[in-house]
DNA sequence: GCTTTTCTTAACGGAATCTTAATGCCGGAG
DNA sequence: CTCCGGCATTAAGATTCCGTTAAGAAAAGC
């Protein structure tokens, strides 16, 4: 195995000493940040292998975090937090995080739920190139700052919009069933209609038009779902 | 998505029946067991794609039951246990557990770590997925994106219509008879008659149909049924 | 608290698809 | 030769599916 890069996302000095001797002594390689806006552009630029959250930040809620390194993203994420109630664990869970330790934690504990995160890696395909920039024709999303242009010109786009622009646009290609968009969007719990999901395809088409006459980006494949066109 | 098969190992009937019913509720399908034996036999035969795993088991220590089955299995195991040891955990997890949940555990904390699993899977090479590509002739479909083209055009098919081409396709070479075509299509439940079936092979032949002089993809087997020819 | 944005739901016209029915073709049996 | 069963093909009605608009509800921002 080559290296295994830890990004440790922590506030609290103590702790993140403490995390950081663990890691040092079993000669793991790792990175500090110490809030919200340094987690996601180091997770973008240094492609670490597995992220230790914590989710009191000054800056951002580490629930944020998650979500925004989940559109882009699948590395590995441990959430490790001062809060124990069931709801901030699902919460974390839910929204893409991997593991969940609870303060005061055991550093022999966290140690082993790496080594399991290392375990499964293994039988990964292969290290996916994922990166944090995404161009199609005239369409580009910026994953890391949440932001998607169109021929340079910035798209005001809902939260869910977004949302779906970045599901298709990570799946390039290939033809999304109506229900996995909708479990993916709004989550496995919440069963909503496919009429609301036709009103935001309307929307999302109707910012991504910018000239007739061209094929457009997205694809309607009647009785099965949508399909972003790779251009 | 297909099904989720939970295979549930404990022997204390009041735990064990608390999970049952929350999973039923979530509409998985899961299956019980009461001890080692039984666990690492069925998870043989039955191939489920997570183990819920007690370790106070009555006949094998439950860590063993982990070391049997990661010998030939990587399917995802979530420990449930009393024991709250560190040294408990460290060795379940480096004994291939991808979870470890202390009892008492909270019921909404165990599906939210379900689901984290199966998010996972998502990412994971099926063994569907890893053959995706169909290749005869002029003819390609992909299964994964869901998309078929003849000559390098894309195929505008129905539903309908790609679900039969990819039945046959599964099948090239076989004779397929009409009622096999017809269950697959529409479900046994449905009666739908023979005549329908020859509509759609109609328009399918004629979007298949590039050029004349050439060996119809299709071959009709008069009083039986259809069948792709591999070309 | 008020304004603005975003989400959701309902309604409707139109398009794509499914199904059924009618017609003609072909080969074998009488 | 003629009849008949199985099949292909076409057309047309029925049905489902989709896109769009508008309006009210909810949430977010000020």
């Amino acid at each position: 195995m080559p290296e295994f890069k830890i990004l440790i996302v922590e506030d609290d000095r103590s702790i993140q000493n403490l995390i950081s001797t663990a890691l040092k002594i079993n000669q793991y390689s790792f990175l500090n940040v110490y809030n919200g806006k340094e987690a996601i552009s180091t997770c973008m630029s240094h492609k670490p292998d597995l992220l230790l959250l914590d989710l009191g930040l000054p800056d951002i809620d580490g629930i944020e975090v998650i979500r925004t390194v989940r559109t882009w993203s699948n590395v590995p994420i441990i959430v490790i937090s001062a809060r124990d109630e069931d709801s901030d664990k699902i919460e974390a869970l839910d929204s893409g995080a991997d593991d969940y330790l609870t303060k005061p934690f055991s550093v022999q504990e966290m140690l082993a739920r790496i080594r399991t995160v290392q375990r499964r890696q293994q039988y990964l395909p292969s290290p996916e190139q994922e990166k944090s920039v995404f161009e199609n024709g005239k369409l580009k999303i910026d994953y890391a700052s949440g932001t998607a242009e169109l021929d340079g010109a910035e798209l005001h786009l809902t939260p869910i919009e977004y949302k779906i622009l970045c599901l298709l646009s990570r799946n390039v290609g290939k033809v999304l069933t109506h229900s996995f968009i909708i479990s993916n969007i709004w989550g496995n719990a919440v069963d909503t209609d496919i009429v609301s999901l036709r009103v935001y395809m309307t929307s999302l088409r109707k910012k991504l038009k910018c000239s007739e006459e061209e094929e457009p980006l997205i694809r309607t494949r009647v009785g099965i779902g949508y399909q972003m066109i790779r251009l």
